[in-house]
DNA sequence: CGATTTGCCTAAAGCCTTTAGGTAATTCCA
DNA sequence: TGGAATTACCTAAAGGCTTTAGGCAAATCG
């Protein structure tokens, strides 16, 4: 080791953040190079490629979101915690876009870390769903039609979708949630 | 006018296709040109630039798309229409991957045509809504509640999210689709 | 203290974007 | 009909991003 110390670690974290200020499709080695003022090769004795720079970005926030959902869903049940959740990941990408985008990147081979944190957000999505009574494999449905409509919600959101028409996109998103609440209270 | 004769019409046409076949993502400036065994500059006088290009294959998959969700919901009212409109957006999506996501992409300043294909798209929800009993702003609501679900099923789907896990995610489907109907039925 | 490893550098090749400035063929019209 | 204007595509060039190869100096290990 010697002088300031660049590591895959650190450079996923200051690629999330600069994520979040330029966009995750705007992450390059390159420009990560520049923020830490080093050469551009430097950085390719710590990430293989651009493409595991983004991985790694897209583990760090797959993580830090899993990490929210699972103390907001902790101690509240049904609607309380199908709520909270979901509020979770829009808050999540509305604070972070850059990250919140990168959790949509697919890695080619994905780091163990990576699918941990996959397996915990669907493992919370059915903890959420306890607090309704769905046998499988309603529940496997349930758990895509949620994953579906919260992702699908702060995609067109945040692409401006919904910013040209009344009510205001912050006044259908409770709603939105109570009706998935009451859609899961009576599903078939 | 003279020789071939490449137009931005053309150019926009060709790129969608090109972006079925390698992504979206991956249809450049030069990936085009070279299908056309022309310099790249040349296709500077057609397109103002790569966003441009990008902005005019959306365009056309917008437009396809509409024709053929305006074409499934003739003719049929509640379950039935949703259901067809559903369905020509996976099938859209699966078929055209490239274009299916081209329809994703925002432009700067869209096109006349653009913004109409846009707006026939969320007509034909509405249309599709008028077997329900939707007043506003509930109406508002269901329309973002469909367009969520069904853009984010469709992407999570493409992404693989739904490939390992049972049931396979055309049995889903249509379950979703039915629990979308429900609701709707039963819209508080 | 010498050998090894670590950390960053220079160099270079390859591909993409975009602008500038032609040149030949076609079309328009006096 | 023949010169002017336009059209369609080209060469040249600058600048950016990615990635590999090879090098040197500082830190660490034995």
């Amino acid at each position: 080791m010697a002088r300031a110390g660049l590591t895959g670690e650190r450079l996923a974290q200051a690629g999330a953040e600069l994520a979040d200020e330029v966009g995750f499709d705007q992450v390059t080695v390159s420009a990560l190079a520049r923020q830490f003022g080093v050469q551009v090769a430097s950085l390719y004795s710590h990430v293989r490629s651009s493409a595991d720079l983004k991985a790694r970005i897209a583990t760090v926030a797959l993580t830090e979101l899993a990490d929210r959902a699972s103390t907001a869903v902790a101690g509240r049940a049904s609607r309380a915690a199908l709520s909270a959740l979901a509020d979770v990941y829009r808050d999540y990408a509305r604070k972070h876009p850059g990250r919140y985008a990168a959790t949509r990147f697919v890695p080619d081979s994905p780091a163990p870390e990576h699918v941990d944190s996959g397996r915990r957000h669907s493992e919370l999505v059915r903890a959420v769903l306890r607090g309704y009574d769905l046998d499988e494999p309603a529940q496997t449905d349930a758990v895509r039609l949620l994953g579906s409509t919260i992702h699908g919600y702060i995609q067109l959101e945040s692409a401006g979708t919904f910013a040209f028409s009344e009510p205001s996109s912050d006044d259908s998103w409770p709603r939105i949630i109570d009706a998935l609440d009451t859609l899961l209270r009576s599903w078939s």
